[in-house]
Order: C-alpha cells, then sequence, then structure tokens
DNA sequence: CGGGCGGCCTGGAGGC
DNA sequence: TGCCTCCAGGCCGCCC
C-alpha cells in the first residue's frame, strides 16, 4: 500500500527516465478508476515535454511543458511500472504509456481506488484533491511547535489526528503506528493530552519513520513494487504494524491491536502510555 | 465545524 | 476443493 515514502521512491526513479520526454500514446483499457479518467486527458498531454515530476502527499504529478500537470494516486493497490511493449496484460492493467524514448509505462490498479487526472499546473493548489491539504511532514514546516499546537486543540485520538491530511499529509496507517511506538505515546490519546515535549518527539519520529522507509525502498506488504517492479525491505523492520501478540522489540511484551475508525492500530502497553 | 464512519473495490486468508 | 465471510485501507462525502 503506497504511502509516502513509497510515492517518493517511484518519484525519484521515474524521474530520471521521463524527465525531457514525451508521451507519445495512452491507452485505456479501464477509465472508470475512482474518479473517473477525464475523456481530454490524451489531448491535454499526449505529445508535450515532461519538464518535471513531483510529488504532494501521496500524489505523484507529471508536468509537462504546455503547463498541463497529470495526477496520479495510487490508491491501495495501485502500481506504475516499466515493462516491455509486448508483455501480455494482466486484467488489471488499466492505462498505458507509451514514451518517446521507447519505454512503456503501466498503470495496475486492482482494487482501482487510484486516480488519474489531470490539471492546469497552476491551479494544482486550488483543485479539490489538494486544496485541503495540510503540511508536508518532511517539509521544514512541519515542526514539533506546530504539531504541538495543532494537537493542542484536538479531542480526537493522536493516530487518527496525525493520520488526517488536513494537518500533515501523507501519513498512513503503518507509519502512523511505528511513529506513536517510536513516540511512546499510545494511539488512544487524544490531541490535547500530548505534551509539548511528547510533539517534539512525534514529529521528529514521523520524519524519521518516512526517511528510514524511503532509504530501504518502502514498505512492501501486499501491493507496492516501485517502477522496476522490486519490492522494499522496510516490512521486514516494523516496529508495531501488523505484529499482533508478537513481543515488543523493546520490553518483550505482546504487541496489542485495538481497532479505531475501522483501522487496526498497534501499540506496546508498556512501552506506550 | 471537527471528526467519526460508511462505502468504494478486489484478492487473499481462514473457517467449515 | 469450494463457498462464504472478513479484512486490508486512502479518501470523499455524509451526517452528527
Amino acid at each position: 500500500m503506497p504511502e509516502l515514502p513509497e510515492v517518493e521512491i517511484i518519484r525519484r526513479k521515474l524521474a530520471p527516465q521521463i524527465i525531457d520526454t514525451s508521451i507519445v500514446s495512452i491507452r485505456f483499457r479501464r477509465q472508470d478508476l475512482r474518479i473517473p479518467i477525464p475523456k481530454d486527458l490524451k489531448k491535454r498531454v499526449v505529445g508535450y515535454k515532461i519538464i518535471d515530476v513531483r510529488r504532494r502527499s501521496k500524489y505523484l504529478l507529471v508536468d509537462f511543458a504546455n503547463d498541463q500537470t497529470l495526477i496520479i494516486h495510487l490508491g491501495m493497490s495501485g502500481r506504475l511500472f516499466f515493462t516491455s511493449s509486448n508483455r501480455t496484460y494482466d486484467k488489471h492493467d488499466h492505462v498505458l504509456f507509451d514514451l518517446s524514448n521507447g519505454k512503456h509505462l503501466r498503470f495496475q490498479d486492482p482494487r482501482r481506488f487510484g486516480i488519474l487526472t489531470v490539471c492546469e499546473t497552476p491551479d494544482l493548489d486550488n483543485h479539490k484533491l489538494f486544496s485541503h491539504l495540510g503540511l508536508e511532514p518532511l517539509s521544514d514546516e512541519f515542526t514539533g511547535k506546530r504539531l504541538y499546537l495543532i494537537c493542542k486543540r484536538s479531542t480526537s485520538p493522536i493516530k487518527n489526528f496525525i493520520m488526517n491530511a488536513k494537518y500533515v499529509v501523507g501519513v498512513g496507517n503503518i507509519y502512523a503506528n511505528e511513529a506513536l511506538f517510536l513516540s511512546q505515546i499510545r494511539p488512544s490519546r487524544r490531541g490535547f493530552r500530548v505534551t509539548k515535549t511528547e510533539a517534539y518527539q512525534l514529529c521528529a519520529n514521523i520524519k524519521r519513520v518516512l526517511a528510514e522507509s524511503i532509504e530501504m525502498g518502502g514498505t512492501s506488504f501486499r501491493d507496492y513494487v516501485d517502477p522496476y517492479e522490486q519490492p522494499g525491505l522496510h516490512q521486514l523492520h516494523l516496529r508495531v504494524y501488523d505484529r499482533e501478540n508478537q513481543p515488543c522489540r523493546a520490553c518483550q511484551m505482546p504487541i496489542k491491536r485495538i481497532v479505531q475508525s475501522n483501522r487496526s492500530s498497534y501499540y506496546c502497553m508498556n512501552c506506550q502510555k
């Protein structure tokens, strides 16, 4: 499941291969993703030079020289990878891009929670999918001080809070659990009960788990692979996520699983208060 | 108005 | 081996 680190890895590996090329043709096999793929997408991007590949939250952004930006979201099960032109189709290969440098990219997404759309580059921040988005966790604007100031006002559980894209983007279930473990805070603790010191630690630990995962090539649970279809290694280093009843890596107590807002939360009863 | 939660979607796992 | 149920989860939209 691609969260911020996985999307960032895809961006880094894709960028040097596709910047300065253009899309020669696009073939759609299915257009009914979470949002229907716009009918005029081809017309807006085919034939124009790719000038940048960016990331905002879990969205991958491909900028074209004609001021159009292709917006790609991988949802839960999406994959974007290079392939040979004669490879047989998987039933979930929905979109195929042929590039001017002879490479071919496929967008595959069994669950179809993904998004493929386009907008005028200058309008991106006002786009419906982007206008409400909060801070980038790896940016310098995301600080312990700011995290403390906003979570102080929140009555909701801290885990829900750090997963809320309105405040900080890109932190999904895996990394929220991991960062709270490192910060020794239980996921059920209310935002306003997090102290200033803890908020500073939580901020640092969110940055730390995201950066660690990027270094290890991301977390590959079920679906994630990079553009060369290689899985990451971070799943081997998870401290609490998906480790119910397994010993805590710090104190050996069995890891506990609870459900919050229909999502599994994992924590150590002994280490996290 | 903050925020909880249902629903979208499919494959895989587990129970019987 | 097959059928059923449940679960995974990002994100919008609904609703309290």
